[in-house]
DNA sequence: GCAAAAGTGTTCAATGTACACCCATGC
DNA sequence: GCATGGGTGTACATTGAACACTTTTGC
């Protein structure tokens, strides 16, 4: 009686213009050597979403991000140590923030950035939750506004578009983009702007987390 | 280290043109006497998805329904007997079927039907697994397929339309709901029809599993 | 004045929604 | 012939998709 708890986190994060996730070389058996989704063990009196958060400062040096529960996957033979549960999250990184260094994490030898559309081979079960996280990720981002976890605080309406477009794996039309996002009524324009090359400079935008709870109430926007 | 698991399901069907959910009558400590989800503890060796068929067996005698893993609830004070997780599934049970004698169960006193939107006070924290459940039925239904576990076999477009209408709770316009439902293009229909008063006979329809496989590959369908 | 990215509207197709009448059957 | 549920089509509004040019800035 009693299994082991594991809380996996896929993170993910837009990076070089393409959707990337995290993962941790193992420093340790099992599957000492190869790249894993980043966890570790559900401890003692330690609610899930905690422990995902823990693991998730513990692994990247940050907080207050997306975080959503995904799955939770318990076939028997899923670790050869014995029982154990993965209970599965994903989180999403602005673009261009940094992660923690290596080292940070415990058991992990060295993290790194892989293209989340063709990960190496992964540890356990690890490539079944990936796959699953992306296919998630990927259907919320056009359905909901759970996109905006994916940029900084304030941010240009071609950067948010690039973030969209690397993580549904196709362009998408820039006016149509525009007038969508401008229509839900979440974005707040600034007043700043910035120039990236030596062009003319974009408007800075804000998300405005009170229009967006107003949606919510009004059924606008699917809460899971 | 090792925390016990309970797997929980949320049994929907449609019955008297309502949403039902059924549950058990708690006959030991803790919550004695209160309402609960059906469910039961995972035993070792068992798959998720098995352990949550068994329980389904067990308390309503059905197998073959659609079956939904839902949402991992860990709060350390959820249960009083000590750290306990609870890996909630939803289950479909097709209007008209017949559930099985409350005695079949193990420590579950008595069975019974309630109204999902408006149940009973429940035991640990059910009633948040239940609203979960609801909600996640109700959205699955208008942008998905899950609706067809809900009807038997063999069934009336007015039939469907009548769950629906319990699922979604209000009234739907017949016109429109026959044309969506056929445009779909998993419906067959047979060439038997059913005379439910003393009226014209309706035509029986199915479920065209094959077809909807079709839909699925090609993405039209939403996987999750 | 030119290179480079920002910004902006209209047309068309598809989809969803509102709405009312005739049909088949058993008594 | 009448009561009961079965069955059908059209007009309109909303939504999503395709598509090209002008503007601002630094050099």
């Amino acid at each position: 009686m009693g299994v082991r708890v594991a809380v996996d986190i896929v993170i993910f994060s837009v990076r070089d213009g393409r959707l990337k996730a995290l993962l941790v070389k193992r420093g340790v058996p099992p599957f000492e050597g190869r790249w894993a989704v980043p966890g570790g063990f559900l401890k003692d009196d330690e609610a899930l979403d905690e422990a995902a958060r823990r693991e998730l400062l513990e692994e990247t040096g940050v907080a207050d991000v997306y975080l959503e529960q995904l799955f939770t996957f318990g076939a028997p033979g899923r670790d050869p140590r014995g029982r154990v549960l993965s209970v599965s999250y994903f989180a999403l990184l602005p673009a261009g923030s940094k992660a923690a260094p290596p080292s940070a994490g415990g058991d992990a030898a060295e993290a790194a950035w892989f293209d989340a559309y063709e990960p190496p081979p992964l540890a356990f079960d690890h490539a079944a939750i990936l796959d699953y996280a992306r296919q998630r990720l990927r259907w919320k981002l056009e359905w909901t506004t759970v996109g905006f976890g994916l940029v900084p605080g304030r941010f240009t309406l071609t950067e948010l578009q690039r973030v969209f477009e690397a993580v549904l794996g196709r362009g998408v039309d820039k006016r149509n983009f525009r007038r969508k996002v401008l229509a839900l009524g979440v974005l707040r324009a600034t007043k700043e702007s910035r120039r990236e090359g030596l062009t003319r400079p974009a408007r800075l935008f804000e998300f405005s987390a009170s229009r967006f709870e107003k949606l919510r109430e009004r059924g606008v926007l699917f809460p899971f």
